[in-house]
DNA sequence: TATTATAATGTAATCGATTACATAAAAATT
DNA sequence: AATTTTTATGTAATCGATTACATTATAATA
């Protein structure tokens, strides 16, 4: 049975007013008749309707995330289900629930965003498949949606988001494979318009300045479709009759175990001829043959912080963005004992 | 700017009953008429309020998902990202929305699934970590609460389920492994409890009836948390030098990594001295070195399986539960080319 | 044509919460 | 003690949909 504010204002003796400033820890109760409400609570096993609290209260407890039925495969990367553990860790215990709305939209549509937000299926979207300059942001603004951007697309705007630090990693990946003797640095690098792709170019070019090393462009790919392991494999068979390279950094664990693959399937040893750094330090990395060297981002603190930054939002209290630190971690890819 | 019912009642100069038989594909509505209220929804950009639609119906359109907060990182396995990309890709354009529920609760607690349930967050779930006589099942039942079930762990119970044939999993496993002239094959099975794992078990007892192959308890060895990379590792270090075998199969592809890697570790040619069979068939099953062999489960279809059937029994039609097939997929790891 | 049957549309109650406003009770001030 | 201020609680309107029932329009029949 389910029962309604009614069933406990009568079986308290108080009226629905009062059972709900009770649910909302209102200050304006007594404690005693805040504790017969409770009681109350407790004996019928009162749960709050959902749909009746968000009709009135135009509001919604719905974290939005909104998949592209294009690009639904994201969900089962790595980095991403992380990210969602992190929400879901913040979540938990909360009011508020995921909600993943799966849309036949393509990714740069910002329809099926405003239509969970317009049903009152979310309150909120976290914006995670970002692209530079991306349009959905003013419009996610102009219609007051809230939202959170994980990464920083668009420069010349002000909106609240969670990201890591990609210039940073870029440049220490790159700098520890010249540190360990490289000139010529293959990279990987994400697809072109993604703005992490462009924040580690930043830090690939810094560190060349920094060790004086020349840039060949010719060194630079950028992945077509997206950052997956049969991409990695791809892109490095053909580069090996292309160009000559004494090092690769990949921008993503799973696409650099397929460009570990595709060395030793060439029979160029990982480590000893050609290292490998990747980026993201999934699980993976640490259980291919060699462990792979990469810069490790803190994913699941990273979906915390836009679980807790949207929440945040939502609820209007001031946001504030981060940015999150990375870091080396060095296996066996990048040594001459691999 | 959101419009209501009664504004698009007012656009098209009908009353807000006949926008809402409209909006439910009423047959009662005259051709004329519904053209009037479709131009009125159109022109407005009227989306409906789900809140409103689900107080009044005492229905939810979410799909439930309930993740344990002591076993969250069930998100980020592989097989069960593809399971909710598949129920994903079943929920894509429909008014439908697959819901995580993050609870706090422990895996075989049924409170977040009915809290959720009543407080009309989810109209419906999906049960997908269950046990040997899971509890949760006939509690569902008594609630009303509509469900699906994956796997099949309750055999005197009718409820409606989506299932891999996991007893032709474990055979055609175990069987391939002996075909190749294995005749101590080291089974790793997932936990103790887990219906997947009785039913595969069973396959592997099959095959060696069907073999004549005397059976070891000393080989079956169940993983006591849960099948990760580390734990595959873990155990094929341990069984090492404590039990003769010279054949693997492990009961999941994740798990089965780290069997190989624990056997590189230690000197041994995976293929070329013990092969090793994995299960699931997941995307490191080919990447790793050398590739592996697996049970292929349709895991995305399993998924949307789910998703289909649970809507159905959401929408009151009448379900059926579903088994499916599973196959080999033969790779380096079982070869003495390996 | 008058009457009845049928189909289309409208009116108003309802779902379960929140909250502005009204009222009652208690505390503070004179 | 009378009056004012403050605090706690109650009453009733409201959010946006659905739907039972009432009403009107149309078609079928006598």
């Amino acid at each position: 049975m389910n029962f309604s504010i009614k069933d406990v204002a009568k079986t308290a003796g108080v009226s629905v007013a009062t059972v709900s400033r009770v649910l909302n820890n209102s200050d304006k109760v007594t404690g005693e008749t805040r504790e017969k409400v409770l009681r109350a609570i407790k004996t019928l096993g009162y749960v709050p309707n959902y749909s009746a609290k968000s009709l009135r209260t135009n509001l919604s407890t719905g974290i939005g995330l909104v998949i592209s039925h294009d690009v639904d495969y994201f969900i089962t990367f790595p980095y991403f289900s992380e990210f969602v553990r992190g929400m879901g860790q913040t979540l938990s215990g909360t009011d508020y629930h995921l909600v993943m709305v799966m849309s036949t939209d393509s990714r740069d549509d910002i329809s099926s965003h405003l239509r969970a937000f317009e049903r009152k299926v979310v309150g909120g979207v976290v914006l995670f498949d970002v692209m530079d300059n991306d349009k959905r942001i003013p419009i996610l603004k102009k219609y007051r949606v809230p939202f959170v951007v994980v990464g920083r697309p668009n420069l010349d705007e002000d909106y609240i988001y969670v990201d890591s630090d990609n210039v940073k990693g870029g440049m220490i990946a790159t700098e520890h494979l010249f540190k360990i003797g490289c000139k010529r640095v293959l990279f990987i690098n994400g697809p072109r318009g993604h703005s992490a792709s462009r924040y580690r170019l930043d830090g690939y070019l810094k560190a060349h300045k920094k060790f004086g090393i020349q840039i060949d462009k010719k060194l630079i790919i950028y992945v077509k479709s997206d950052s997956d392991m049969k991409n990695g494999y791809e892109i490095v068979k053909s580069s090996l009759n292309r160009i000559k390279f004494d090092g690769i950094f990949v921008s993503g664990d799973f696409m650099a175990t397929g460009a570990m693959k595709a060395l030793k399937d060439s029979g160029i040893r990982v480590g000893k001829d050609i290292p490998v750094v990747g980026f993201d330090d999934v699980p993976i990395a640490s259980m291919v043959t060699p462990t792979l060297t990469t810069v490790k981002q803190p994913i699941k603190d990273i979906g915390k912080a836009a679980a807790s930054t949207l929440v945040d939002v939502m609820d209007g209290k001031n946001a504030i963005s981060k940015v999150f630190d990375v870091s080396l971690v060095i296996r066996q890819s990048t040594s001459k004992e691999g």
